[in-house]
Order: structure tokens, then sequence, then C-alpha cells
DNA sequence: CAGTGGTCTAGACCACAAG
DNA sequence: TTGTGGTCTAGACCACTGG
């Protein structure tokens, strides 16, 4: 049996192809297991291999590049313990599915100690189209001179109360055409991963104490003046690159952030 | 040369020591690389390793524990990869010191944008002295009925000006004395290591907002009713015991929590 | 059964540190 | 020069998966 798309070329001189896949550099100081690890990694980033696909073995990897097995599992190691790969033993090596189940508190982490444990929030769209990016986005999303953005507004509420006030900003560039998708009963990582190709990897968030405006007063249902928590978010995907700045107002009597510090 | 305290009985035989140090059951289920990594992490949490202290090399290792030298590797590098050891190339390996220099902003980390880097914060100190805990430290500590703990309370300031109001509890049983130390211009977690052999290996961090209550708002300086952040944290030593509960109240004019979601 | 990843071995060569 | 950790190889055996 025949497994993935070797080249014939390959298969016949039994040796690394002449012009092919290959791109380690025996010579380079960086180590070969990390050289494959950005190879593999810029294979997932680039939409070769997509989220759940198997990717081939160990040892197809390892006569493809040239390498020895054991450097391959180290390589492979890594991702894995980096979160891109999954491996399971008798069945594969897959690229890794975001957890989107999860994401929602991986990145909105509130304490629901009472609240059970499958709640997704319900979102009331205030907005959603294409905007000049304030300052502040334009800078953390490292736009050129002039390029718009999408912005949402939304409000977002757990059992019909409401959590959470917030303004979205996105590169049009990337996600021209969500501002038409119904995003109110969705998480919206899942779309950009599944819709444009955009995962969220890592996010950087920024939280501040402050008291509600007249304006964010009415949104959340409390009144002028009552503590607020706010909350500046960039996340980013693939490279580190900035894809999202989002900035929100979370409701100070029912919202307990927490994290842990290691 | 002889390095370390190989038994004699080990180098006679040149095998296995019979009834030596050596743990690794080669039947277990769990791989030995895994075996000897909890091995060693508990010859550091025991403290036959110190700080700072070289600890044998590979091959020493792999002589003693009667493994190969690829198995020793693996277990070294989780260890180090999790902080508890680093590995210096033509040196040797170390038992990490825990970097105190960044321990602050490990563990309270708000952003100092425009403040310059190695900021200590002052601490003026309320009172220090032992305690009957309240209900909320007794159960986080898992004190046993009637366990007194250790009190600080403090003020923390940067630059001469108030940023948190502070609450700190111990059990008594582990820190006796402290109280009687100088902390007005020390951090505690370096403390706990050099003095109580307790080191501080992460955390749990609960934030929320809320208004300054007159006792706070006097203590740091600023109205009743201005927005502060409040944050209880729960720190923990080796196999996660509870050794800190701190709850702490932060102006919110001047504190900007970051953290990255990773 | 064959193929997969997980563990483990026993070497090799290298760059680096220190005497 | 010796000893260290860092990389890499080429095998071995195992447990697990699925046909």
């Amino acid at each position: 049996m025949q497994k993935y798309s070797l080249d014939n070329s390959v298969l016949m001189n039994g040796k690394k192809p002449p012009t092919g896949p290959a791109k380690l550099d025996p010579n380079s100081f960086v180590p070969l297991y990390h050289q494959l690890k950005e190879i593999l990694k810029s294979s997932i980033a680039t939409g070769v291999w997509k989220a759940n696909d198997l990717i081939p073995s160990e040892n197809e990897l390892a006569f493809v590049h040239d390498v020895a097995v054991g450097t391959v599992k180290k390589a492979l190691a890594e991702l894995a313990r980096e979160g891109f790969i999954v491996r399971r033993q008798g069945k594969g090596t897959f690229v890794a599915r975001p957890d989107f189940g999860r994401s929602f508190f991986r990145f909105f982490r509130f304490d629901l100690s009472q609240a059970n444990e499958s709640v997704v929030p319900v979102s009331q769209v205030l907005f959603a189209g294409p905007t000049q990016p304030p300052p502040r986005a334009q800078e953390v999303l490292r736009l050129s001179m002039g390029e718009k953005t999408l912005q949402i507004k939304r409000l977002r509420a757990f059992n019909d109360l409401p959590l959470m006030y917030e303004n979205v900003y996105l590169p049009e560039r990337i996600f021209a055409g969500l501002d038409r998708i119904d995003i109110s009963h969705e998480l919206l990582y899942p779309i950009y991963d599944s819709k444009f190709n955009t995962p969220i990897i890592w996010a950087d968030e920024f939280l501040e104490p402050c008291l509600a405006t007249s304006e964010v007063a009415a949104h959340l249902g409390i009144g002028q003046g009552d503590p607020v928590i706010f909350v500046e978010r960039i996340a980013y995907t693939f490279e580190d690159k900035p894809v999202e700045f989002r900035s929100s107002f979370g409701r100070g009597d029912r919202f307990r952030y927490h994290i842990e510090l290691r």
C-alpha cells in the first residue's frame, strides 16, 4: 500500500528528493528537530494540513526529510506539548482541533462556581460592519494607514443577565464578510478558524477596575458609577500575528476573573 | 576522582545497589523516565539538593539508577522545561533558583509601562503576628480546627504612592518567627524559600472590581467609592500544598493587570 | 495481522567550560 | 585534556488500533 504522495523521484533513487519538499539544512546551527518543527508548523499554518487531518507517520517523515526517527519523535513531541498536534498510539498523529468547547473559558476565564458547565453565552449584536479603527486598534493590529476594520459591538449575557459589553475590531483584509454572519449564539474564535482559516493561538489581556459610565451602565443594566472591570485583549494567530483587538466592560458584581500563575 | 557519594557497595559489584537509593521499578506501568522525574523532584522538595546545587551528571544518574543515558536525558529535559532545574552545557545541571528578581512580576503582574525596570515595592507593615484565621483562610490553607496563622497586614507602595493594601495569612506551623523579620524592603517569597524552606511554585489568583470602603480608601489615599480591584491569591509550594492566602485591594487608577493566555 | 506511537537502549559526534 | 550537556542515529521491544 502506498501512503501519501511520495514523489516517484523519491522512491526511485531511495534518497532525499533533489528538489522536493525537503528543506532541512544539516549544516545549519539550528537543530534538525527544530527546523522540522518549523516546517510542520508552517504546513499547519498555511493549511496544507487542516484541523483533524492525519499527518504522515514518524517513519514517513523520517524518510521524506532524511533524518532518524528519533529526531522526528523529538519534533513531534514538542509540537504535541505546544498543542499543535495530537498523537494517538496505534492510530497516528493529527492536527489539533482548537478546543473550542473550552475556548470561551480559555480566553474569558471567569469563575462560574455556581453556573452549570456547558453554558454558552448569548450575544446581542448592537452593531456589525466596516469602520475606521480607533488609533489604539490601528496600533495593536499593526494596520497600514487608512486600512479598514470590521467592528462588532455586542452585549454578552448568561442566563438572560447581561455580563459584558464588548467592542471587537478585526482587520477587514482577513475577515471580510464576517459582519454578515449571525454570531448571536456562536463563539467568535471557532468562526475565525473555520471560516477564515485564522485560529487564535494565544492572547494578551489587560485588566483594570473602573466605574461605569452612563453608556456602559445602561447596556449592563447597572447604575452609573457602579464597579466594572475593563478588559483589553489582543489575540494572536500563527507567528504571533495580532488579528483581533477587543475591549470589554464586565459587571463587577458578576465578574470574577480566575488565573493560574505558573 | 570519586564524585558524589556512590556507596562502596555500588562500586564493588558494579551493578545496581541491593538496597541503595535505587527506587525504579522496571515492571511498573509508569515509564522509567517518569519515575526518575518524581524521585529527582522529591530530592529537591525534601532538601536533599538545595537551590543552586549541582546535581549528579547524566552519566552518574544513569549508572546509579541503572537506566540508559537517554532515559535520564528525557527526565532531566522535562524537569528543566517545568522549571525545577537549569542545565548548562559544559557545566552541569543545577537546582533552579526561583527567579526572585522577577518573582514580584511573576505573581503580581501589573503593567509598569512607564516605571523603570528594577523597582522593588516598599511595604509599610501595619500588623504582623499570630491570629485566629478567618474561615476563608482556614479553608483554603486546609488548617485543622483551632490551628493558628501568622497574619501580615501591610501597605505596598511604588515611588511613595500607595498601590495595594494587603492581608497575608500563613500557617504558623510552617512560618513560626516570620513575624519578627523586617520585611518592609523585602519580597516575601524569597524569605519563604530561604528562611522556611518553602518555595512558592505557583498560585491561583482571583480578581474582581469593586468600590473602596472607607477603610480601604483611607489606606490607599483615595476616596470612598473610588474603583479598586480586589485580588485573592492562594500560593502553593511543592506537591500543590497551599501555604499562603493573600487578599489585596489595589488602586484602580494605578493598577493594570497583565496576563498572557496560552 | 501490519502499522502506529511510546518507551528504552547504546552508542556517536558536537560545543562548551574549566583546569 | 576531561567532563558536561545537546543533538542525532539506528536499532529494540511494547501497547494499542483497526482490518
